[in-house]
DNA sequence: CCCGCGACATGACTATGGTCAAGCGCACCA
DNA sequence: TGGTGCGCTTGACCATAGTCATGTCGCGGG
């Protein structure tokens, strides 16, 4: 991949298309581009935050070790998304981990760039709130999703949320293997695979890494039924 | 309760005690306080955000209605305590709604306000961002704890947080009432019972909204175990 | 080409927590 | 003072998901 092209992407990605147009330049410049292996850490719990991170290409996973070294999946990003904006312009310690779950391509904008362009233009930094509420709202679907919903219902969500929009028949591709998905909804690898067996017959095919939706519509309605009234269809 | 006093709440709170000192009496001066009864609504999900908030007396509950009427508790906030800070200022539609779980009386400062301010000097924007992070950071908490953690666990790290500090003996007052902690830590009240009788062995006696703890560094212990091997010790 | 490893599926068992129903105690109120 | 309602607890039962063990498939290395 191209310099260039990595600009393009970046240019696109949700934190930086909301800024002001005069500045993209600068930041863009003075970014730091690098590539991650498979499995390489950016950056762990605890270090002080010290840029803002733009996923370009690949797949970037935010997590939790336990104190008992159990692992929680706060969520996984991929190109055009970015993480890290509130905790970096504090210079606040990392309440999460961040590895790469695939080769990838990340930008990083050191925040003493950002600091010193907020204090020129304040909407600046309205955009980087912006992209904050942003995380701030997963985070709170994802609070319900876990409190209000079965294992196999959020696997419905998670197929919806990668074909979003229409209601016939879908072919979606699992974006990244299934231990992390199943991290991600917060379930162990067995029970993901019990939850896929379960969405058999609310038309959901699966083989390897690729799902066949037969009925978006359906599915939606599954996912959004009450738990306890889906075993007495069963 | 004074205006003066509530002032001196408000100065104390949080947020407002991270701006920059001068800008802090014409925020106040342009605030809007309120009283609101046991139940009352402060807005709704999906509603245009207008204000910040910030709890100067009561407890406040943000929460999320399921499509299938479930309500998921995201958080509960006290005195000094601010929320909406990063939807107020972008105008988006907040993602849960606030009801006041008792009389409380409520800050409310109109977005407009803060904004104008914003303009004329950015460290308000930082100050605002650090707000921010801390309910990004509260909400990963407990997201890390939905995932890795029993009930009884969810229940045992509510109460050090009642007491925090120390490691001996230790009386905490449970701050509002049993269906809300339950619905906080993710569980049905029935559950949040259960889960006290369990921490008995770990030396916590609950008496109506009265809790004791026979000794912080036992119940930390249990907190922080692994779940697999709490029943071993049975 | 076969081996072996790791991801994934499946079965058996268990623990955790939700649901339903019954019962208790405390507060509010006529 | 004796309802009456609600918050809370308890017990029985069951669905959901974690654990452990076993088996299969696909892929890369020797």
């Amino acid at each position: 991949m191209t310099h260039e092209r990595q600009k393009a992407i970046a240019r696109n990605s949700l934190l930086i298309r909301s800024l002001p147009e005069q500045h993209v330049d600068a930041l863009l410049s003075q970014a730091i581009w690098r590539g991650y292996g498979r499995g390489e850490t950016l950056f762990l719990q605890e270090e002080k935050a010290q840029a803002i991170h733009v996923v370009i290409d690949g797949w970037v996973k935010l997590f939790r070790m336990t104190p008992t070294g159990a692992e929680a999946v706060v969520s996984v990003f991929t190109r055009g998304e970015s993480f890290g904006e509130a905790v970096a312009l504090k210079n606040m310690p990392y309440p999460v981990s961040a590895e790469a779950v695939t080769a990838c391509e990340v930008m990083h904008i050191p925040s003493s760039v950002f600091l010193s362009l907020m204090r020129r233009d304040p909407e600046i930094g309205i955009s980087i709130l912006a992209s904050t509420f942003g995380h701030l709202h997963s985070l709170v679907a994802q609070l319900e999703q876990l409190k209000a919903q079965t294992g196999a219902q959020r696997v419905a969500e998670f197929l919806l949320n990668l074909c979003d929009g229409g209601d016939g028949t879908c072919e979606v591709r699992l974006p990244y293997d299934k231990m992390l998905i199943a991290g991600r909804l917060g379930m162990k690898p067995e029970s993901l695979s019990r939850a896929f067996a379960r969405l058999k017959d609310a038309g959901v095919t699966v083989r390897r890494n690729h799902a066949e939706i037969a009925d978006i519509a359906q599915l939606r309605d599954y996912a959004e039924s009450d738990p306890a009234e889906s075993w007495s269809k069963g």
